[in-house]
DNA sequence: TACGGTAGGTGTACGCCGTACACTCGTCAA
DNA sequence: TTGACGAGTGTACGGCGTACACCTACCGTA
């Protein structure tokens, strides 16, 4: 009668049982409150336990990356590039905004995990296939940045706001001082956006920013456009 | 005769000195080694001692940015939009080249500080002064994101090689398994690129989407674009 | 049945961190 | 002369990541 459940015995650890309490963890309180500590105490366990199934913090941080990266869909069949792209890194945005934390992880690991790389490569793989140069593709790449994972690429990390109820019209004071971010501000009255960021629709600004990028991409490989030609200077398009 | 220089009396503390102290350490050791013990070691004095010229080390932090923001150029006069745009961005981007912590710092701050909403107003003055609407101004802003101040968006920060004389030519297993990404990495033998972003020219790339952003947004203005049509669906431009 | 190795959980301890709080000491106005 | 005040000090606390030694329950083998 050793497993009796007297006092509910505690399920054994695993990594996966570490990884996938971190993560929801890390959904609940934050990332920055985040401790091997707290996560020990979540699981009923000392500290120390932990670091049978992860070495460290940073491969802790590590496995949460793949945990969620890995939620995001595979790549769904044919139609044109721009439209396959669009919905694959709609996709994984989908899948990253339920975990805030992901994208400031993501950007502080200093090299990619298996499952970005593989996410990273399929995307590389359909703009390829729609025709695009291993040249285009390569800066293609670099200028979406992590919007390929569904960042948002704001100033600030655009922390929700802890009292919706106040949104803040701008002091005035401050409206005077800066005349133009008052102006935005003022205009985006469709909910109570604070300076730039605060309550827009984040999805329709990501979904501009991202149709703007493949627009471009499209209208570059229309007219086989090569960086070795027209570099700086003004405009690449002619 | 108090202040003889029997041993280099030490100058007094000060805001500014503390900032600039604090600047200088963090580009020398990085931003995650810039300690509140260590920036006052650096100033031979004893921890405590910085709290009687910043509140805190948030304080601390809202400073530096002040600081480094504070020695964006300012705007230039004259010409067309795109370019006097484009010349600023560039300017924000030389002067926060210098200190790599900046972005991560100023995106991890809740709020803008002063001399960053200055600097954001004057962007937006420049937009509107090229004929930019009110809310194309607004979605724009959104597009360049934090890339506005000069912000590079790749998926990872970019950490410098520490060998760039083994500049990784992908360990060929994981060629196999990422062959879109290998691709990539063996056409930009401009130099070792390894995986996406490490030895770029990121000065290219950060131009490339700057100016397809640009463009963008002049081709948007003269169709005279608004939101209220054509949300969603297949590309913002007919 | 006895035994030795091993994997998983524990306890203690170290050196960092930010910072609260009480203090000393030099300067200067009244 | 005195008393207030601002700058720098010293001590201490609670939190962090984690090294290291330990215990213990389980296992395959002899």
């Amino acid at each position: 009668m050793t497993p009796r459940p007297e006092a509910a015995p505690r399920a054994p650890l695993s990594r996966d049982r570490v990884l996938s309490a971190a993560v929801e963890l890390a959904d609940g309180i934050g990332i920055e409150a985040l401790s091997m500590r707290r996560l020990a105490q979540e699981l009923g366990v000392v500290p120390m336990a932990l670091y049978k199934h992860v070495a460290n913090k940073e491969q802790l941080l590590d496995g949460m990356v793949e945990a969620v990266v890995s939620e995001i869909d595979p790549p769904a069949r044919g139609s044109d590039w721009q439209g396959a792209v669009r919905r694959r890194i709609l996709s994984a945005r989908a899948a990253l905004l339920g975990h805030p934390w992901a994208a400031q992880v993501i950007r502080s690991r200093s090299g990619p995990t298996p499952a970005v790389l593989a996410y990273l490569d399929s995307v590389i793989g359909m703009l390829r296939a729609g025709g695009l140069s291993v040249d285009l593709t390569h800066h293609a790449m670099h200028a979406l940045g992590g919007r390929v994972l569904g960042f948002t690429q704001e100033v600030f990390d655009a922390a929700p706001d802890p009292d919706p109820a106040a949104p803040a019209a701008m002091p005035a004071e401050a409206a005077a001082a800066y005349p133009h971010v008052a102006e935005l501000a003022m205009a985006a009255a469709h909910d109570g956006d604070s300076v730039v960021g605060g309550g827009c629709d984040d999805q329709f600004e990501f979904e501009f920013a991202l149709d703007l990028l493949l627009d471009g991409f499209e209208r570059l490989r229309r007219q086989g456009w090569s960086s070795g030609a027209r570099r700086a200077g003004d405009g690449l398009i002619a």
